[in-house]
DNA sequence: GAAATTATTTGTCAACTGTCCTAAATTGGA
DNA sequence: TCCAATTTAGGACAGTTGACAAATAATTTC
């Protein structure tokens, strides 16, 4: 059986979209600009991608940079565009992955995606997008078309144990164990507090999502808001 | 009883630390540079937050502003200080706040975190501060203590509820439930495209979180990693 | 190999950033 | 009222930012 150790699922740093035309050379340069922006992006922040600081890490002049991107808006949006692809093959392989019952299955996914939070790289860019989200529409709207899909796996599996759940609450279900998980990276994820406890919060959040997923009955929700 | 629609525990904007000696006028602008800052922040970002921003915001002029704040950092972090402040005054109150049971309890704590969480401030402030944590220190030590204070409230419900989970498993169930909470930010916040959503998610939260915390057994966490 | 396309460099531009300095205005107590 | 402390305004500084233009170099095609 496959273990949360192995590496079938990576998550690929970028998924470039080929340009057009132009030259072999070109086609690197774009890949290197893209490549050289995302690791300024995690390893310094937005806010020190700057198009000069993007230029000299990928090995070229500004006004060379502004070739390839003619606004910053532009390179961020591609970039934007490479980075959730990446992320969005990986969550399309995992649904089809078997594994024995559904709960296990439901098990793996969240230990997968719980295990992506501790990388360096979701841990930096999410944050990151978080913020840019509440003043950006285009990302935001990005993003959440990420987690839209990303929970059509979680969507699927949810169905197949609970098939009793009607559609709205089991997009609930979803999106609450999605939201979940996500909260764990300011916690556990890369170079946070509690990164060497994300095993015990892993077994946490699974008992506690498959539980939840199991005896959530229909209509459940739908009582009186108030607590007392 | 209380209802989570009651204003008893509201987050006040601001608590701004009286300065030393100066004059009435003095305090004045003192607190309304925070406040401008902290309005800049909310509406617009933390990239738009310029000193002359700031100043213009605060209905003053950029070489007073620099009399108050010699530099952009002691504007920045006496701000993050005044946010964080009026946040920790906030959980510490609701301790003390005594329900029926702590099962009850502990859902009206969650209600209210998450009630907050619909709030725009709190929407917006927080990936903003998660993603500035991401590099910078200062940032990181202070949300994380705010964090640390925000659980205490929730570690002394769940020992009430499960005397018998040892001190470092209470904590991870804490945590996880912290965490779970604040994912939901960036999904159901001010908004945000599930905001309508929030009270269905509030209902499968507080039961989820009532249900682990009630059926955590002492040592559960401590097998095996492995899902399979 | 010449020509057309593509890629790269160099330099400039106005706008904005944080910081600092000096002079003037305001305040509150003696 | 006068004086010292405090607050405000205005300007200047060096550095950075994104965008742009024109000249040069490299690459592919014919």
């Amino acid at each position: 059986m496959k273990t949360r150790f192995s590496n079938k699922f990576v998550v690929p740093d970028l998924v470039i979209d080929s340009r057009e035309g132009g030259y072999a050379r070109g086609r690197e340069g774009h890949e290197q600009i893209l490549r050289a922006a995302l690791n300024i992006l995690v390893e310094h922040g937005y806010r020190a991608m700057s198009m000069r600081r993007v230029a000299a890490a990928a090995g070229m002049k500004l006004g060379n940079l502004t070739y390839y991107f003619a606004s910053k808006e532009d390179l961020v949006r591609e970039l934007l565009d490479a980075v959730i692809s990446s992320y969005e093959i990986e969550f399309d392989e995992i649904v089809h992955e078997a594994g024995a019952t559904a709960e296990d299955r439901l098990t793996e996914l969240c230990l997968l995606i719980l295990e992506d939070i501790r990388t360096k790289k979701t841990t930096r860019i999410f944050p990151e997008l978080w913020a840019l989200s509440n003043h950006d529409p285009f990302v935001l709207n990005r993003v959440q078309e990420l987690y839209t899909r990303a929970r059509k796996a979680l969507n699927e599996i949810i169905a197949e144990i609970n098939p009793a759940l009607p559609d709205d609450e089991r997009e609930m279900v979803a999106l609450f164990i999605s939201a979940s998980m996500e909260g764990l990276t300011v916690f556990a994820g890369h170079d946070k507090p509690y990164q060497s406890q994300m095993p015990w919060l892993e077994r946490i959040a699974c008992k506690s999502f498959v539980h939840l997923v199991v005896t959530m009955k229909p209509g459940e929700m739908k009582g009186t808001t108030d607590a007392g």
